[in-house]
DNA sequence: CGATGTCATGGAATCGTTTCCATGGCGGAA
DNA sequence: TTCCGCCATGGAAACGATTCCATGACATCG
């Protein structure tokens, strides 16, 4: 099997700064000067180790910098849910900010369970010089924890003492309440996310106060999932809570809802207005088109990536961000029926 | 600034084998080897090690143990553009395998672009085991030449000698083909996608075979871009070209031109029957639903994990897989207006 | 003109782990 | 009982880069 001392060796190993320091005849620390402290050595030697790097392809080595430094230059992202469409803005935007600083994203998913986010989590730490944790199901206290180790920024749910990004609901959700009341609607429904989001809290609460000060009656139905899956199976007991308006966690679910409503018969905004969360990709595709209240998550992924590499530096500004959000009108809603 | 040596240190150092070799008395090598080699040390000795490990809560610092194994335990997914939904499921699929064998997934893209796909996968290279390059637009001898240097899968195209996973597409297209022509349709265009792309390629010269094969006729439309957008512009061509079905390169330009058709009034399938390939999230969502040819990405992810996997613990197997594809039938297809 | 400071560079320790080689103890075979 | 070999472990040298400290050559200042 294993020949000599690297069994899978295909290439010949890449070149190193001993190497470079040979060709030019200088010494290594001379060579890690020049290609990493410009100025700090002279001139003439540093353009000949340049052309030598450049000769052999140099590159390098991250693993071999990690190790005095302690800067692995890779910055881990940690989902609840990969599958979920609105991480695709984020993804998105934290990659652009990521690349811009030479910084490698690292990607985790802990399929909706805190359990196996804490373990990812603290495995994923020790490769990373920060973690950006997205939707966390943890508790405040477990976040604070891993904070204590190495930067975090907590993406849509704020924690005392820790950085975080978030969108700020309540815009657009007052854009959203006020059209629903000004078309005359007057008894609604929150289709509830999962219990552990705090963003789910937020929004329910928010929603809540807003529909009270217009005078209209609000209740809160449960779903089994954040998922398409989830509102489809929300559609019983939405029609059994006699409102003319829904107001959904996000848009999966207001999507799953949709499918269901046209299903049995229900025609959504005629018989039914939905208004769903993160505008998502395909969320101008159904029929009728989704109206939703939209978070820029590219915005939140490239601020937040950028905050936690501020916090590397060194930076302690823990603020906490929030963006704004805003409504956007499609086909969903409507004047209710008499 | 900088206080001590570690400027933003914020936690205590993370334990190490040494500190294990302290408190269990034995040498920093007897440590590796409990934990690493099992058998390699006597039962007691283990014991207590991993005890002490587990006491101090010591995880392996990847970095270190990269330095002389020059093995990292990540793997890089280098994809056209993370903004395609198409990539959801691959990108699940590949870390749910990557996961299983404690493997980390580094992500990329390169918007589309050849020459910012060479040198991120450069880039990533030097930081990973192995490399997943998914719907590359590189040359087949350039990715024989990254292949030389560290361990390739490539995902959606073929590269002669790296081996690779892609959809065989035409199980999948004979059903579209059988239908439309069983249907009526004798004149279809296929609506591109990029030049560059071996699978727009394949996908071409198929439909072109299947179409000739049952006497219909086909022609070729360009797309400015594998995008909605794309889609949405190539609608005046559309129109042009005087076709009754139209099979596009994916779902998002199929999408694209959907809705322009709606925005012109073309009515889909009455007008103008509609294809797609992928079977994206979405596709049923639009209205009238997208009928379109499914590609499992979610195993083409696990499968390529599985063979870069292999080919890094010198699996020299270095096949090329096919998956099949199969036809879903939704309502953006009829039988020809006349 | 000698003392001092600056600048370019060499030398060596270090980061945490793996792994090759050395060593001592013990059991089994002769 | 003696010798050989194996087994558990210690010791030390890598891996590639960074960084602190040392050194010698100059230039500058008084």
């Amino acid at each position: 099997m294993g020949d000599k001392r690297r069994p899978a060796a295909k290439g010949k190993t890449p070149a190193t700064i001993y190497d470079i320091a040979r060709i030019t005849g200088v010494n290594p620390s001379t060579v890690s000067r020049a290609l990493n402290q410009p100025g700090r050595v002279s001139a003439s030697t540093e353009q000949r180790i340049r052309e030598a790097a450049a000769d052999l392809g140099y590159r390098t080595n991250p693993m071999a910098r990690a190790l005095p430094t302690g800067k692995t230059g890779n910055l881990g992202l940690l989902v609840s849910d990969l599958t979920n469409p609105v991480y695709f803005d984020l993804v998105r935007g934290a990659e652009r900010i990521a690349r811009e600083h030479d910084a490698m994203l690292i990607f985790a998913d802990s399929q909706e369970s805190a359990e196996l986010e804490r373990s990812t989590a603290e495995r994923l730490q020790i490769a990373v010089d920060g973690l950006l944790l997205v939707a966390s199901r943890l508790e405040d206290a477990q976040i604070q924890e891993l904070a204590a180790a190495k930067p975090i920024v907590a993406v849509n749910r704020p924690v005392p003492g820790v950085p975080s990004v978030a969108p700020d609901v309540r815009p657009g959700m007052v854009e959203a309440l006020d059209l629903l009341h000004g078309l005359g609607h007057r008894r609604i429904a929150y289709l509830a996310g999962p219990e552990a989001s705090w963003m789910n809290g937020m929004k329910w609460v928010t929603a809540h106060d807003l529909a009270v000060d217009r005078g209209m009656s609000i209740v809160e139905i449960q779903s089994s999932a954040p998922t398409r899956e989830g509102g489809t199976d929300a559609f019983a007991d939405v029609m059994a809570a006699e409102v003319t308006a829904v107001l959904a966690y996000n848009d999966l679910v207001a999507l799953g809802l949709l499918g269901a409503c046209r299903r049995h018969g229900v025609e959504v905004p005629r018989d039914l207005s939905l208004i769903g969360f993160d505008d998502i990709f395909g969320a101008d595709l159904s029929a009728p088109a989704l109206s939703t209240v939209r978070c820029s998550w590219g915005d939140m992924g490239s601020r937040a990536v950028a905050k936690l590499l501020g916090a590397i530096e060194g930076d302690a500004s823990g603020a906490e961000l929030n963006l704004p959000t805003e409504f956007v009108a499609r086909d969903s809603v409507a004047a209710p029926r008499r």
